[in-house]
DNA sequence: TAAGCCTTTACGGATTCCCGTAAACTTTTG
DNA sequence: CAAAAGTTTACGGGAATCCGTAAAGGCTTA
């Protein structure tokens, strides 16, 4: 079984357990924090005294504090995470639903498994943990269904994101061009950009703008 | 210290450690239930049987699943609850932070304390536990502050939540106005609909009805 | 360099939103 | 009952969107 784990969760009512079912199944060395920049810090300073973490498994969502974070998000705290200890596992363990939101960590972050917080999620993580210290990959078998389904929604890029961000703001067509261009993102003409827009409510089967607003924040895209 | 007490919450990480948290403070009776139908069944039966209970500690969502459930959210399950038992304490343990909704919560549906889920609700758990024990109000004192700005925020009626819901559907003033005649809705002509939603746009500061929709969105309203 | 292809931008008309004013209606009040 | 006050609806003009078509610009290729 994995010697070394970090959990980096900021609820103490769901810390606590983790850290009991992650007892249970072996693990002998167990660290826990409640902020990103801790656990950032402590995988750096295991990497250089050549203790290294071999998993971690951490929540996306970290509440906002009196202090002042420079890692504010598991997202980033994943990719920070990687790029100074490459070959270290990542287990995500979160409330997280959208399977955009999910498809991302796999293809673009790389973590090894994601296991959603549930009615049984404690057995389902002792499973992903299990199968990742075998080297057997993790499928989390409820979200290959819906990956094709929505795979258009995984086109979406950055552009589409910083516009719709614009949009939700109050901003004109208008406005968001010369936000575009300030901001050396293209294309950035009126036209280009009611086109985009138009392409973005066909994806999403919106009406107009308001309801194209509604839908992609449902889908947690803003 | 309460004899018997009920807890609704689905996600089993946290379930763990509220049980065991609530045992520390010398509850002897724990009863824990995963769904709010369930939750609501096992009040009504304790109280036929004169063995009811006296706390209820419970979440505010829960997952959907393959199980049909006729209560979906802890308002309905509280609001349920309410009406078979007057009496009843009920403490809400949840990740929600819009003051729009805990602020109904204590003023519709008569709950006695509020606790978020965060770095150190346990301990604010069991302080909150203890208090309401004792007759002492449990004053939320994060949430003081909050509430006197949001005031106007708390005027919305159930007459412009169905307003925003249309917006957000991608219907036009025209179509809203058809389907407010059709519901028996009043005001319902066009321009009083557009009267209403520049009142809205005025509150939340919003320059058109895609940024409406944004901000109500963010605000939990919809 | 010119032809062909693709991307970006420009343009125009129809629709909808946006916002102010005024008319019609309802309720309150003396 | 009539005047006053408040609500609801109607109307209209200007702005923004919606959506199709066409022109301009950039890139590849012969």
């Amino acid at each position: 079984m994995f010697k070394k784990v970090l959990i980096a969760e900021d609820l103490d009512a769901i810390a606590v357990s983790l850290i009991d079912t992650i007892k249970e199944i072996g693990v002998e060395e167990i660290h826990h924090t409640k902020y990103c920049d801790d656990a950032y810090l402590q995988v750096k300073k295991a990497l250089n005294q050549n203790k290294s973490f071999e998993l971690v498994i951490c929540d996306l969502s970290f509440k906002p504090d009196h202090r002042e974070n420079k890692i504010n998000s598991g997202v980033e705290l994943i990719n920070a995470i990687k790029k100074i200890q490459k070959n270290i596992k990542i287990i995500v363990f979160s409330i997280e639903d959208k399977s955009y939101r999910i498809q991302s960590l796999f293809k673009n972050s790389g973590i090894n498994a994601y296991v959603p917080k549930g009615r049984d999620s404690l057995t389902e993580l002792k499973k992903a943990i299990e199968q990742l210290y075998n080297n057997e990959t993790y499928t989390p078998i409820n979200f290959v269904a819906n990956a094709l389904q929505d795979k258009t929604i995984f086109e979406i890029e950055h552009y589409d994101i910083e516009l719709l961000k614009l949009l939700a703001n109050g901003c004109t067509i208008e406005e968001i061009s010369l936000s575009f261009k300030k901001n050396g993102l293209t294309p950035n003409g009126h036209s280009s950009i009611e086109k985009r827009i138009n392409k973005l409510k066909l994806s999403f089967k919106a009406n107009n703008n308001v309801q194209l607003i509604a839908i992609t924040k449902d889908f947690g895209l803003l």
